[in-house]
DNA sequence: CACTTAGGTATCTTTTTGTATACTAGGTTT
DNA sequence: AAACCTAGTATACAAAAAGATACCTAAGTG
């Protein structure tokens, strides 16, 4: 076999969260969001995920916070430089994530959505 | 509403599970593999654990499950045609990860990022 | 003087994941 | 006959992640 695969879990330690998929998607198709805008956009997020998604991403450096000092508050978040190389890497996993959708549509059947096959796997795991 | 970045989740959803990586990279690297081979490869799993990702992987047709009806039982695991289509997305994360890596250990030095990250990824790759 | 605003924290409860340990089947070896 | 395989289940429990809710700040407004 070629080259061990290894180090993809790097990229799952910054993917890893609840939020953080839907965060990183409107970032990237909005450029630069407020927190309630991020909030607006993700109605069931709560303050407390929202702030520890963007926290964890930050840290990353996959999302920058720039700070407005002013009363009442006002705080941007935008992807960074670094963040932004990250796009070919879910570009990738994106197409071949909805190949995949067809595939499982093959094996399992055409009417389930991406939400349902959670509870298909359950059905087969006993879980 | 167009969606450049938005379904990478289906991979995140194959992938997520504390021990999906690893038992990915050894049936990646061994090509089949026997349930106590995996088990002997990833000391620290259980039994328990080892089956359920098993059967994850398998409800994705990413592994594929062949029993041996002998006693005592044989079953062996191996990628699937469908689950090698996913080794260029690995790769992808892997190379990006491992650039991430680096950047990470520039914005915060060797000790502090070494720290973040878990020495289960060193076991992986022997590093 | 109380109310509103935006971007958070602080606690507590619930849900989801993962761990530990014991048990099973049925043929083979001691 | 008892012990030993392998590939699992079953059950109980602990830990981690997520959710619900209340609270905080400090200037501007009515």
């Amino acid at each position: 076999m070629e080259e061990p695969h290894c180090k993809f879990e790097t990229v799952l330690e910054i993917l890893v969260g609840k939020w953080k998929p839907i965060v990183l998607f409107h970032l990237f198709s909005n450029g630069t969001m407020r927190f309630s805008e991020l909030q607006k956009a993700i109605p069931d997020i709560t303050k407390k995920m929202l702030t520890q998604q963007l926290r964890e991403l930050e840290y990353h450096d996959i999302v920058h916070r720039k700070i407005y000092h002013q009363i009442p508050p006002k705080v941007e978040y935008s992807i960074t430089e670094h963040g932004k190389g990250m796009s070919t890497v879910l570009q990738a996993m994106n197409d071949w994530g909805m190949s995949h959708l067809t595939h499982l549509n093959e094996l399992y059947g055409e009417e389930r959505s991406v939400e349902s096959f959670e509870g298909r796997l359950d059905e087969v795991t006993g879980n």
